[in-house]
DNA sequence: ATGCCGAATGATAATCACTATCACTATCAT
DNA sequence: ATGATAGTGATAGTGATTATCATTCGGCAT
């Protein structure tokens, strides 16, 4: 079974301690920083047993993984493609037509995700 | 600009011959089935080139993209995680709480990606 | 305290989908 | 024909992630 090793509890707390959607190598420089020596595999093992345990939230994007933390409500994430900036939003009305759909299918949710892409508020103002 | 050679017309005649979501091995492997000779790097930059003219629609899963006719409405897809089955719905209800959520932030959407994962109805029968 | 065992670590090799490179070819306009 | 432009295909490279493997760590039974 899992260990919270001093490794994962570092990962851990770096996440917990933030609003943002890391990737594996972003925590991987942050610890770094703060002096925690900690190798890239294990960084990637770390968060894939911790999201596992449900302690960190992960979320796929187009090409690589994002993890955030877990002690928020479900949400779902608008995309800039411009800046790459990521809001979050959270609309039950969405998620009771996904079940609808789903039942009338006889198709069992296990999850889902939705991503919008487009211009944050920011960077469509900011367009020629 | 781009051309629609023999061998983009062979891929795309492919593709809008069948229901399927393929992906470029796919395509590669069947089309040297049918005795077309075409490089791997070919088919990928033909399916990318199709896609960019709105011949083929593409979505992207997890780890690979999947390309499909263009001829259908637009809908989002079920996917089941234990066969692989892909099933598509549409729901125009959710599409536009999308639209409300954005249009809320000062967000425009270009795009929006919303997959379900799940059983399909035939592999929730037979579960354990 | 000592030894054992499963799990974790970290350096590095491997994987996998995809993209870039490059020499060559096909197509089209003059 | 000539040149411009885009496409092709073999192959090398890329980038995120995973596998390998020797070594180390953390309990736990003795
Ligand atoms: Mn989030
Ligand atoms: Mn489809
Ligand atoms: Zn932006
Ligand atoms: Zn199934």
């Amino acid at each position: 079974m899992q260990k919270l090793t001093a490794q994962r509890q570092a990962i851990l707390d770096m996440i917990n301690r933030s609003d943002k959607h890391w990737e594996a190598d972003d925590v991987a420089y942050a610890l770094k920083e703060e002096g925690v020596q900690i190798g890239i595999a294990t960084v990637y093992r770390g968060l894939a047993a911790l999201a596992e345990q449900g302690l960190i939230e992960s979320i796929q994007l187009a090409d690589k993984k994002r993890y955030e933390r877990a002690d928020k409500a479900h949400h779902d994430h608008l995309i800039c493609t411009d800046c790459g900036n990521i809001e979050e939003f959270c609309e039950p009305e969405i998620e009771a037509l996904q079940d609808k759909v789903a039942a009338e299918r006889g198709f069992k949710i296990e999850g889902h995700q939705l991503l919008l892409f487009g211009l944050c508020k920011t960077c469509k103002a900011g367009e020629s």
